[in-house]
DNA sequence: AATAACTATATTGTAATACTATATAGCTAG
DNA sequence: CTAGCTATATAGTATTACAATATAGTTATT
């Protein structure tokens, strides 16, 4: 998987996932690794981020079998942010895909 | 239009355009300049680049309106990287609407 | 109780790549 | 001859993903 294509999006899946509910690092880790090679180094350092910039906050929860779990909520900025990321996501898809199969 | 989406794609639809016609670097920025914001210098970083790997072989050719243009042709190298590009652009597309349209 | 495996969060340093700004210069029209 | 268009090119900066590593709580096995 090109790694170069993940630029962004990585942010918008995680902003995406939380607006169905809220999660914590690991999970997000487990639920995009999924769909994409995703490391836990680079997902917290987009929860950092993120936090500051607002977009979520934060509470623990004990767990019943590990550590605590730091679960993230998205907040009315996050959720902004989720559906403008999205519509953007959406748009650059088709042009990218316009430029490619386009007979010139 | 969100900078980050942009990384690894544009290589990728210069690489797409190519494939069909031999084309200069000012074409190629207002052909792709058509579906997305990109300026001249990101466009011949790419192009350097992209020739130093042996992905293109270029040649001037004069203008009847304005200076000599370089144009650059896709060698064979180069014609296997746009499609192995192009088929992972199509895997991680459907990955990330997976990741985004899923009800957890 | 000691150890290994799993769960979980976090940081440091590096690599890749797009953007901004700028430089250079040929050509054409007024 | 000058302004505007065409065309190529580079230096410095910012953003973001990856690799490697550190820390530590929990559970199961020996």
């Amino acid at each position: 998987m090109n790694a170069q294509f993940k630029k962004g999006v990585l942010e918008m899946c995680v902003l995406s996932l939380l607006s169905k509910k809220d999660m914590y690092g690991y999970e997000l880790t487990e639920q995009i690794g999924k769909e994409m090679a995703v490391t836990t180094g680079t997902l917290y350092i987009i929860l950092k981020r993120l936090t500051d910039e607002g977009y979520f906050t934060t509470y623990l929860k004990e767990s019943s079998d590990g550590p605590a779990r730091k679960y993230y909520t998205l907040t009315e900025k996050g959720h902004h942010k989720q559906e403008e990321l999205k519509k953007n996501w959406h748009q650059f898809v088709v042009s990218v895909n316009r430029l490619m199969e386009e007979v010139l």
